[in-house]
DNA sequence: ATCGCCGATCAATCATAGGA
DNA sequence: CTCCTATGATTGATCGGCGA
């Protein structure tokens, strides 16, 4: 317990004015602000987003930096949009193993023209989603699973 | 267009709002703990058995509240907290324990 | 030393509920 | 009923910690 205490402080000197603590100012290296351009080449629906944002912050470049797959949906905030395409290829391989090896990692990042991180994310995700809806009684539990 | 995609499979999304009274326990907790809103998983499931919500659904609700109340810093945000956390104090029924340790208003 | 996974969280967005 | 804001849920991606 020492660092959750307000930092800087810059309040105002009238009303009770709320301390500023740390989790206020976390800010996270959000992908990139993704620049000029919009391409999307094949006609394809994408899952979500469509808006366009305003605002965007500028966060240290240097980080994880994943990307490299000039093709990819992005969003204008430096999100990936997957396809349908892509989303379903995903989940169907998904239904077939829950962890993926390296050798298929690659497989299915360069058939669906993603990176292998984010072939690699998506299956964390959706393993921690699948974890959820068991956990909350929505599906089939696991396998072998002594209920005992 | 074709946005008719979610329709079916987002079918989900069937919203709900909490009840007057659950949000008011979460927001007794969120402000009485402002300091670090992050309760742990016990605190969760405690919040939500008394809101009689999920503890998925109480972890959204942190997670939204603590996105959008950073966004929000030097607003109505700072009212909100300090009704919200004079509220709890006079209430002085609610088991969480402050949180803030620094500040303390109570002339 | 490096990499994948987990658990939690972030941040942006979607879609709807509720109020003016 | 229409317009706009509040709010719950979803999800690609990040952060910190663990273990092999």
């Amino acid at each position: 317990m020492s660092h959750l205490i307000p930092s800087g402080h810059q309040s105002h000197p009238s009303h009770a004015t709320v301390p500023t603590y740390k989790w206020m100012q976390v800010k996270r290296n959000v992908p990139k602000p993704t620049a000029p351009k919009l391409m999307i080449p094949p006609a394809e629906f994408v899952s979500q987003g469509v808006l366009g944002s305003p605002q965007d912050g500028m966060r240290t470049p240097t980080g994880p930096q994943m990307m490299g797959n000039p093709l990819l949906n992005l969003n204008n905030t430096g999100r990936t949009n997957f396809t349908n395409k892509q989303l379903t290829e995903l989940e169907k391989e998904f239904h077939f193993n829950k962890y993926l090896t390296r050798a298929r990692r690659i497989e299915i990042a360069s058939a669906l023209q993603l990176n292998e991180t984010q072939v690699k994310i998506w299956f964390q995700n959706r393993r921690m989603k699948q974890k959820k809806r068991i956990k909350e009684g929505l599906i089939v539990a696991p396998e072998a699973a002594p209920t005992t | 267009v074709m946005i008719l995609r979610s329709r079916f499979l987002d079918a989900r999304r069937k919203r709900r709002n909490f009840s007057k009274q659950a949000s008011e326990i979460l927001n007794e907790y969120f402000y009485s703990h402002l300091s670090n809103p992050y309760p742990s998983e016990e605190a969760k499931e405690e919040l939500a058995r008394k809101c009689g919500i999920t503890v998925s659904q109480v972890s959204n609700w942190f997670g939204n509240k603590r996105i959008r109340y950073k966004k929000n810093i030097g607003k109505a945000q700072e009212e909100a907290n300090l009704y919200a956390a004079k509220k709890a104090a006079a209430a002085g029924a609610s088991p969480y324990s402050l949180g803030g340790a620094s500040g303390a208003a109570t002339p």
